[in-house]
RNA sequence: GGCGCGGUAGCCAAGCGGUAAGGCAGAGGUCUGCAAAACCUUUAUUCACCGGUUCGAUUCCGGUCCGCGCCUCCA
């Protein structure tokens, strides 16, 4: 089966090819930099790094393109009452959140773009809109006039026909015609920042950055457009009518969404206390590739729950594919091949691939996974599995790896190298034999506390850095 | 009210017309000086409930109950 994708605008899974056969067009809608971010926002991200790194592996090149939402209503308030730079502000959890990226081993996007950084795309794009008749202007701010818009809803499954004739609605903050329409660019208030536009001073409304940007390094009509469920409206339907309203074109042929993550099975809330950051967790002793594992085990389009409990179990999963690997690597194997094995890994290798085809189904990847790494393990207890049949088992680790991202260690050498290590060990071996085993055990404990498992084996003592 | 999603073992979760993957946790066992690692056995005669279609339904259809999301800012 070929790569398929669940797309919101058909409510269907579709099968994906880029436009061109070739090169992905995506755009991701990316964090507004105001916090840190929480392990429900990295989901969005991770989702977007599993997306990625699928189509990279079915060969596709990838032009990816994530904002960096750095001017918007939040950001200005707080910015303001700590009397700091609102660049500065933002510049700080940006760098932040690009760090999170890189400790939760998320690929970076192509093309990483600042809202503040492309204000002219904006005021054009708006401007476009303006001479195409689908705006309007009320005290200063323009507004998209979405009875101009036919398809308004189309991404949402809203039918909007019922209140099109809504006349002015009232609402205090807003002079809007109808309660549909947006703001596209606001005019200047007191001492917020503004840009200067042919329209009056102000700055841009929420929607309009991503048509903005999205277009401008992607062209009129993307291949995918990912964000979180929450996103779909308004944001993604405005961002359609900006787009589409401009060019006439389709603005993206794909919308994927990521579900929301609960915890606990809440919602993740100030007033509960339950929002995690990946800070916190590391804090608390967990790895990132747990959290990583956690976030990739349940399919994007499910809610996920997320408990401790879930993360130490990931851990213990990770660990197996590490012991696994491990083993793999250093048993003293007899020589030849297992044909019996080869297979295995060709259809564990099938089953892995076929089910990251199918909407990335990352929990049955998983068990395809764990299901032949429990049968070789069995095999190798038994002597069936041959040197010969090493390679091919390390290759489909390693394909794992390639999206799961979770076997490798980052981890760098602490305090005792190699051969502190080995002379330890074999210390240790040589009280064993005398029958010391008070010494034999205080040795493991030493290493232990440095971080060096040990494992006794039929050929010897294994170790490795926790 | 509108649109959408979901209810599968203690927990997470796949499967979605042919008789219940996988992970974690638990129990017992093999191996070991003890551990660790690994393996074996064990944990759903059953997939919220009630009807219907079918030779056959967890899978399709209708209804009921429960939970959730969006419809206002939100990943």
């Amino acid at each position: 089966m070929a790569l398929s994708l669940f797309n919101t605008l058909s409510l269907a899974v579709e099968e994906f090819v880029p436009a061109d056969g070739k090169t992905v067009r995506m755009y991701s809608c990316g964090p507004t930099v105001y916090n840190y971010a929480h392990i429900g926002n990295l989901r969005t991200f991770t989702f977007n790094d599993t997306l990625r790194r699928w189509l990279a592996y079915r060969g596709f090149v990838l032009d990816h393109v994530m904002n960096i939402t750095d001017v918007e209503d939040k950001i200005i308030r707080k910015s303001m009452e700590l009397g700091i730079p609102m660049c500065d502000y933002t510049r700080k959890y940006e760098e932040f959140f690009l760090e999170d990226m890189v400790t939760l081993r998320l690929e970076k996007p192509e093309r990483i773009v600042r809202a503040t950084e492309h204000i002219h795309e904006m005021v054009e794009l708006i401007e476009t809109l303006q001479d195409k008749g689908l705006t309007y202007d009320s005290e200063g701010s323009v507004y998209y006039r979405i009875a101009r818009f036919p398809g308004y809803g189309k991404l949402s499954h809203n039918d909007f026909s019922g209140i099109q004739a809504a006349a002015r609605v009232d609402n205090d903050e807003y002079d809007k015609d109808d309660a549909r329409d947006f703001v596209l660019w606001k005019s200047r208030k007191g001492e917020e920042p503004y840009w200067d536009a042919p329209f009056g001073a102000g700055r841009p409304g929420w929607h309009i950055e991503c048509s903005a940007m999205a277009m401008k390094y992607l062209g009129s009509t993307l291949d995918i457009h990912t964000g979180g469920v929450d996103l779909a409206f308004p944001h993604h339907e405005n961002e359609i009518a900006q787009s589409e309203g401009a060019t006439g074109k389709p603005f993206a042929r794909f919308w994927v969404h990521c579900e929301h993550l609960h915890v606990d099975m809440q919602k993740m809330s100030k007033s509960i206390g339950n929002i995690y950051t990946l800070r916190e967790l590391v804090e608390m002793g967990h790895s990132p590739e747990a959290l990583r594992f956690v976030l990739m085990s349940v399919p994007y389009r499910k809610k996920l729950n997320f408990t401790i409990e879930s993360l130490k179990g990931a851990q213990t999963s990770i660990d197996r594919l590490r012991n696994y690997k491990l083993r793999l690597e250093t048993d003293k194997l007899a020589d030849g091949q297992n044909n019996e094995i080869e297979k295995l890994c060709q259809q564990a290798l099938a089953k892995f691939e076929a089910s990251l085809d199918d909407d990335l189904n990352t929990a049955e990847a998983l068990a395809a996974m764990f299901e032949f790494v429990r049968e070789t393990n069995t095999l190798l207890d038994q002597g069936a599995f041959l040197a010969g049949n090493r390679a091919s088992a390390l290759d489909l680790l390693k394909r794992f790896d390639r999206v799961f991202d979770v076997i490798e260690t980052r981890a760098t050498e602490n305090g005792l190298g190699d051969e502190a290590i080995e002379a330890l060990i074999a210390e240790r071996t040589a009280a064993k034999k005398s029958k010391q085993f008070a010494r034999a055990d205080e040795i493991r404990n030493q290493l232990l506390e440095a971080g060096i498992v040990l494992e006794d084996t039929k050929e010897g003592v294994r170790w490795k850095r926790k």
